[in-house]
DNA sequence: ATGTCTTTGTGAACGCGTGCACAAAGATGG
DNA sequence: CCATCTTTGTGCACGCGTTCACAAAGACAT
C-alpha cells in the first residue's frame, strides 16, 4: 500500500507539516500513526470534499475570445467539470461549434439552465452586458458565477459571484517589479511602510493577494 | 474641492474604517482631519504608490484564443500596460494583427524584450511550451511573469511569477455549492469542521482564496 | 480668539491562523 | 508480549493583522 507522510507532502508544496496535519484532520483522522497517509484514500477523501467526485455542469456565457480560450480549456474536465452549453448573443455565431461545442443563442439561455441542472454560470461578456445575464441566469436557478467582466455584479443574497480581474494580476507584477527598481533607493531608514514592504515568502507561495492594499481607483 | 471620509470610503468598499485608514497611513498623511482626504491628491497617490502612472511594457507570448483574448482586454491600459508585441511561434500567424498589433515570431522574442525594455511578459502558451518560453524571457532580461499555462514554471531568484489557473476558480464556487447542498443534512452536530465551515463574510469580500485548503490533488 | 464639531492617525487590545513540541497510537522486531 | 521507533493528531504559545477607542488636529461658527 503507497503511502506518504506529512512531511513528505509538506516538502512537496512548500508548507509547514504541522499546518498540513492539522488542515488534514478537519477532513477526519486518514493517517496512521507510524506510517502515514494511504495515498489512494487520501485523494479520494480531499477528491470527495473539495466536490472532484461530482459532476458540475457550467455554461458559459459571451463566446468572444476568452469564452472560446474557456471552452478550449483542458483542465476543466479533469476536475469535474462539464460544459454543458456555450452561449452567445449573436445570432451569427448560433450553430457554430467551438471546442466541438455547438453554441447556442441567449434566447435558449433558460431553458439549457432548467433542463441540465445547471447550478453555475461563466460570464465573459463584454462589461455592457453582464449584468443583464447575471439577472437571466440567477432567475433562470444559477446559484454561482464566475465573472470575467469588468463590472461588479449585484446578485440577490445566496448567490456567490468570484470576479476574476485579469489586470489586477499584472498590477501586483507591476506593484513587486516596482519595488524591485527602487530597493536601493528607498533602503534609507523606513522609507518602505511594513506592511507594503513584505515580498514574496520563501517558499512557492504566490501568497494569495494578499501583499497588495485591497482598495485602489479605477 | 471634492473630499471623502474613510468612513464613506469603508462604507463603499465593504471594509472597515479604521483598517482603511490605518492602510492609507502607511502611505503617509494625506488626509484632512475634519475633512476627510482630498480626492485627486490621494488617488495620485495611491496610483504612484501602486506604480499606475509608470509606463509598463508588456509582452504576451503564445497567441491562441487566450493571448487573443488578453491582447484584446481593456482593462491594461487604463491601468498603465502597454502591449509592446505579441509573439507565437506559428510562423502563420506572423505579420497577422491581433488587437491591432502584428503578431511577431518567437525568433523576435529577444530582440523585442531588449529594445522595449520589457520586464514583465505573460506566457498564454500551451502547458508543454511555457518552461522553454519561460527560460528565454528571464533569459532575455525579463523579471516579472504571468502565467496562464497549467504548469509550474522554474525560475532563478530574483524573478516573480503569478501562475493563474482558471478552473481553480470554478473549483471554489463548486466547493461552495457543494456546501450549500449538503447544507441541510450537514447541519447536526459539527458535522462541519470550522476551518472550512465558514462562508463568505457578510460584507461583499470574496476573499483572496482563503476558504479552500491550499493542498490538492492533481 | 475661543469653543464646538468633525475626522484623522494611532496606541492598545483582541482574535485567529501558524508553528512548535509532545503525548498517544500503531507498526515492527526481538 | 514487551521494547523501540516512526508518524500522527493536537494543546499551547507566539506573531500578525484587524478592530476598537481616543487624543490630536484642523475647520468653521460665533
Amino acid at each position: 500500500m503507497p503511502t506518504v507522510s506529512s512531511e513528505e507532502l509538506a516538502a512537496a508544496a512548500g508548507v509547514n507539516s504541522a499546518k498540513l496535519r492539522k488542515d488534514f484532520s478537519y477532513l477526519g483522522s486518514y493517517g496512521t500513526r507510524g506510517v502515514g497517509y494511504d495515498v489512494e484514500y487520501l485523494v479520494y477523501q480531499i477528491s470527495r470534499e473539495l466536490g472532484l467526485t461530482q459532476d458540475w455542469p457550467v455554461v458559459i456565457v459571451g463566446i468572444g475570445n476568452l469564452g472560446a480560450a474557456l471552452a478550449n480549456y483542458g483542465g476543466f474536465a479533469s476536475r469535474g467539470f462539464r460544459v454543458a452549453a456555450l452561449i452567445d448573443a449573436d445570432p451569427q455565431m448560433a450553430g457554430k461549434p467551438v471546442a466541438g461545442i455547438p453554441v447556442q443563442h441567449t434566447d435558449e439561455l433558460e431553458k439549457i439552465i432548467q433542463d441540465d441542472g445547471v447550478s453555475i454560470g461563466v460570464i465573459a461578456t463584454p462589461a455592457g452586458a453582464a449584468q443583464q445575464v447575471c439577472d437571466r441566469l440567477v432567475a433562470a436557478g444559477v446559484t454561482s458565477i464566475l465573472n470575467f467582466a469588468p463590472t461588479v455584479l449585484n446578485v440577490p443574497e445566496g448567490v456567490d459571484v468570484r470576479k476574476v480581474d485579469l489586470s489586477i494580476e499584472l498590477q501586483i507584477l507591476a506593484f513587486h517589479e516596482q519595488r524591485k527598481a527602487g530597493e536601493e533607493a528607498a533602503a534609507d531608514a523606513g522609507a518602505v511602510p511594513p506592511a507594503v514592504a513584505r515580498k514574496q515568502q520563501p517558499s512557492a507561495d504566490q501568497g494569495p493577494d494578499g501583499d497588495v492594499p485591497a482598495v485602489m481607483p479605477a
